[in-house]
DNA sequence: TTGAGTCTATACCGATCGGTATAATTTGTC
DNA sequence: GACAAATTATACCGATCGGTATAGACTCAA
C-alpha cells in the first residue's frame, strides 16, 4: 500500500504538468518502478485512479473551506477566511491547485472535467450558502449569489494563477487586498 | 481549400468539445470526410493544425480587443467596452472561447498550453497597458497593473465561464454591472 | 503447514496514436 | 493537349494506448 500512494503521488505530479489524457499508464507505473497489474490492482482504471487521486486531495480541501466559510454576521470577516484558506491551501498543494484548475477548465466532456465537476460544484455551493446567508443582512446582495460566487472565486484564482506564474506572492495582505477589492473596488 | 477550412471547423469543435488531447487526427479528417494525407498536406501536423486554428480565430479577437483597449482618459468607458467586445466574442465564437480557456488553463507543460500561451500573453499585454496608462490620471492604481489586468480578466472570464455553462445571458447590462463592481466593489 | 487472500510481474491483447512513402487524381497554364 | 503544380487517396510505419489473463510471491490466520 505504499505502492499505492506512491502511484497516486507520481500521477499527481504527472497529470499537474502535461495533463490528465496526456499521460499513459505506463509512464505512471514505470515512474514508480511498478507494473501495471499493480496500477490496476489499487484503481481498476485510469479513471479510478483519477478519482481516488481528487478523494485524496480534494477532501481536505473541502474540509478546510467548509470550515472557512462559516458566516456568523460578519461578510467581510468571512470572505478574507476563505481568501486566506484559498492560499494556503493553493501553496501547501501547488501541484494539486494546478491541476484541480486545469480540469476545471477543461472541455465538458472531456473525461477530466466530468471527474472534477462534484468537487467544483460544492466549492460553487459553499460559496453561494455565504452570500445567500449574507444577503440577510445585506438586501443588496440578493439574487445575485451565483454571480458573486463565481466573480469572488475567479479574483481568487486569478491571484493564484499569478503564484502558479511566479509573478506574485500570496499571503494574508493579499487576501486582505483582494477581499477589500471585491468589496469595495479598486478605486477605494 | 474548402477542406482546409471544413478540417479547422472540425478541429475545432472536437477540440472544444473533448480537448486537444484527446482527439485524434483520425477523428477529425473522418469528421471532414478525407484522409490524413490531405491534412498534414495543409498543416504538416496536428499542432500546426492547432497554430492555424489559434490564427484563424484568435487573430480576429484580438484586434477587437485592441481596438476596445485604447484608453483615452476615462477608465470606465474604456473598461465597459472592452467588457462588452469580450462578451459579444464569446457568444459570436462559443466554440472557440470554450477552447481558449480550456488551453489557457491547461498544464504548462503540455502542447494545448503552449500553443496558447502567446495568445494569452497579448491579452494580458493589452489590459496591463490600459491600467499603465490610467494609472497617469488615478496615482492610486499605480504599481497594480498586473494584478488588476488579471483580476479584471478573472472576472470577465468568470462570467463568461457562467454563460458557457447556461447559467447567465451576456449583455451589455451585465458588462455594465461587471465593471462597475470591479471599478467599486459589490457593496456599493 | 496448509490454505486463503493480497499484492506484483511476465507477457500479451486489439485498437489507436501521430505520421508518411507512393502514387493517382485534379487543377490551372500555356 | 501537354505539362507542372497542387491536392487527395491507398496502404502502411513503429510506437503507444488502456487493459488483462495467468501465474508467482508474500502475509497471515488457523
Amino acid at each position: 500500500m505504499d505502492n499505492k500512494q506512491e502511484l497516486m503521488d507520481r500521477a499527481l505530479e504527472l497529470f499537474s504538468q502535461r495533463g490528465y489524457d496526456a499521460v499513459g499508464v505506463r509512464e505512471v507505473v514505470e515512474a514508480v518502478g511498478v507494473t501495471k497489474p499493480t496500477l490496476y490492482h489499487y484503481f481498476l482504471s485510469k479513471r479510478g485512479l483519477l478519482d481516488a487521486l481528487l478523494r485524496r486531495e480534494g477532501g481536505p480541501m473541502l474540509e478546510r473551506l467548509l470550515r472557512a466559510a462559516t458566516y456568523q454576521g460578519d461578510l467581510v470577516l468571512t470572505l478574507e477566511t476563505i481568501a486566506q484558506a484559498y492560499f494556503q491551501f493553493a501553496q501547501e498543494n501547488k501541484t494539486f491547485y494546478r491541476m484541480q484548475m486545469a480540469m476545471k477548465f477543461a472541455p465538458p466532456e472531456s473525461e477530466a472535467n466530468q471527474a472534477i465537476r462534484p468537487f467544483s460544484q460544492e466549492q460553487y455551493e459553499i460559496l453561494e450558502q455565504v452570500f445567500t446567508q449574507a444577503a440577510e443582512d445585506h438586501g443588496n446582495l440578493r439574487g445575485r449569489h451565483k454571480r458573486y460566487a463565481a466573480g469572488f472565486l475567479g479574483q481568487i484564482n486569478a491571484m493564484i494563477g499569478l503564484y502558479l506564474n511566479d509573478t506574485l506572492e500570496l499571503n494574508d495582505e493579499l487576501a486582505y487586498l483582494t477581499v477589500h477589492q471585491f468589496l469595495h473596488g479598486i478605486f477605494s
